[in-house]
DNA sequence: AATGATCGTCGAAGCGTTTCGACGAAGCGG
DNA sequence: CCGCTTCGTCGAAACGCTTCGACGATCATT
């Protein structure tokens, strides 16, 4: 393996020549650029990353967080590794994968001391997340997919569930759909401080109210099953309902069997709107879902070129950016049988 | 932050003391020892990953290779990524994740050549691999999931596909099935020599005529779309069929609608087994898919373990392991409606 | 008691870069 | 033609660690 003295001496310069035709740092002349670039050629020298890490304290290798739970990633979350170690190699950086939960602290500090990664993503934030303050106290670059409650000084993308709720209830509502049930992500997940949960909780509140309806929200747990127990719950506390609308990309498909079985049709019947899914998944079912499509890979991107914009130049502050997942129109929504009269106008109650 | 000098002054040693208290590299008496690690402990020294990278020629950084095409990756993919996450970590590696096409070789090239990964896995393995031969000729130490056509030398470890497809055509033979349809990857997915679409066809025809069947098999794009197409050419060529095999897990929905929009019901007309398929996704079916459940995570897991191994102790040599997927049976399949008598005995033109 | 081993520790030489200060050679205004 | 920048290059000092050879001291062996 070549190393820059070999270089260095084929091209008859110093080492700190080399150097700098390699990052530019000053001025050298083109004959000299030519005579060093030919023998880097000839010796097929490739830098050694580990000294150029050293001497420079940048590893160019960045962090994407994420805690490993039991049940692995959605379809969602893979976008954002994908999209995040995509971007990061279009930039020239390297993604390394860390398994690190809420529970393991030290790990997480240890990691962040140890001068490998110039920056860090972090998926799966939680509105209270210690993990952020470790890597602040650290002084790690960061980056959240995700954001916490308090965001100040903090650099963020998200979705933005407050839009992708409101259009979801639009479109329904547009159809004329009046009892709509919202099936969230489990009540020990919303406990839990999990962000999306709790933000489109409050965003369905708002939205229906918004157009003078009742908002009935049910949680579910992570499986088909939890669909299934979810939508008989539905039914058992709204039974003229006609439209469901559905956080959790696990359990819906439960919901849809669970309709199935109650001799129910999609979209005939019941109307079901997914939120935050992939295309992919909303493909599987039959009908395919009528979902708010996810900026997945999107977000992974955006957070790592804000994190490298931020190790660049270091002008640049907070990056915060909410993206609204996209309304897709499929086969899972339709007119309610007997629609009911809908105002587009807020009622009188909810004080437009 | 705090150097091994500031810990060697603070205790009163060598700077090489401390580095063998760290590394175990030499004996260091008891009274040292604690010295050593109370001075750490003070300064909350951590060890500076680049320098002993550099001191040591090992980055303790593994590579995940794996080329990121347009339609991102599915949930058995996934779980090689996270098991391999899970395992590096747990012995103490980073693991990078590097998206490298089969196009761009001297990517790949150049990023072995770096000399920041110890060892890498390389997944999607296609039959003929030339990334197995750049990153040999590189020097790095390699597993692969999956395997090449020749393996002399390789370690490996990949999916049984001869026992996976054997088993699952000897569930549904044990059932009574006879006409059996296999829907495989497509024409140009085979075409390409990607190898768990080449050798489940073989080994398909292998278990089929085995049993004294006809093996048809089927290809199918990688969407429900293809899925649909596939079916409906399995019905023109085969009309009586009353079980499909479906290797295709993107399509594998797409032949779920076009049998409910044929009017014909799982598992009462006809059976589906899906293969290689993450118990997540068969769940999400109505019924749920009995399936071929893939070592998923498994799989990364070990793939790491072996690489860790061989960069330890080179005594070890390959590795090379094929694990089977388990048959689960859920609610897909049952015996046909006109169940047809069935010799488990081998037919004589098959000659067992 | 002399002779090796073995143990525990040290100092110093790397590992392959980046980066800083210096310095000769041009280029330029006056 | 003189002093001043600017340009292009060099040598050397980091960067923070591992590892090698050496060297007393201890300990077992004859």
């Amino acid at each position: 393996m070549a190393t820059m003295h070999d270089v260095a001496r084929l091209a008859q310069v110093s080492v700190s020549t080399v150097s700098y035709v390699l990052t530019g740092t000053r001025p050298i002349s083109q004959a000299t650029r030519e005579k060093v670039l030919a023998a880097m050629a000839e010796l097929d020298y490739q830098p050694n990353a580990m000294a150029r890490g050293l001497a420079s304290r940048r590893s160019r290798i960045l962090g994407l967080l994420m805690p490993m739970d039991e049940r692995g990633l959605g379809a969602t979350e893979t976008a954002f590794v994908t999209g995040a170690a995509a971007a990061a190699s279009a930039v020239g950086y390297h993604l390394v994968l860390s398994p690190v939960g809420g529970g393991n602290l030290d790990d997480l500090r240890r990691l962040a001391s140890q001068r490998m990664l110039d920056g860090v993503v972090l998926m799966e934030v939680q509105l209270a997340d210690e993990r952020v303050t470790v890597l602040q106290e650290a002084g790690v670059p960061l980056v959240l997919i995700g954001r916490t409650g308090d965001t100040t000084g903090l650099s963020y993308v998200d979705i933005d569930f407050e839009q992708t709720v409101r259009e979801a209830v639009a479109h329904l509502v547009g159809l004329g759909h009046r009892r709509i049930v919202y099936v969230n992500h489990s009540a020990a997940t919303l406990a839990s401080g999990y962000g999306p949960a709790l933000r489109t909780r409050d965003a369905f509140v708002a939205a229906m109210t918004g157009h003078g309806l009742e908002p009935v929200m049910i949680p579910a747990e992570d499986s088909a099953a939890g669909g299934r127990a979810a939508l008989a719950a539905a039914f058992a506390r709204t039974p003229e309902l006609t439209a469901v609308l559905a956080m959790n990309e696990t359990a819906i498909f439960g919901i849809l069997g669970e309709l199935t079985g109650r001799g129910l049709s999609v979209p005939a019947d019941v109307s079901v709107v997914s939120m935050v899914t992939s295309p992919q998944v909303a493909e599987l079912a039959t009908p395919a879902l009528t979902a708010m499509t996810s900026p997945g890979s999107a977000l992974g991107r955006i957070a790592i070129e804000a994190l490298v914009r931020h190790l660049d130049g270091p002008g640049h502050e907070r990056h915060q950016q909410l993206l609204p997942c996209a309304l897709e129109i499929r086969g899972s929504t339709a007119g309610p049988r007997r629609p009911a009269p809908v105002s587009t106008e807020p009622s009188p109650t909810s004080g437009g």
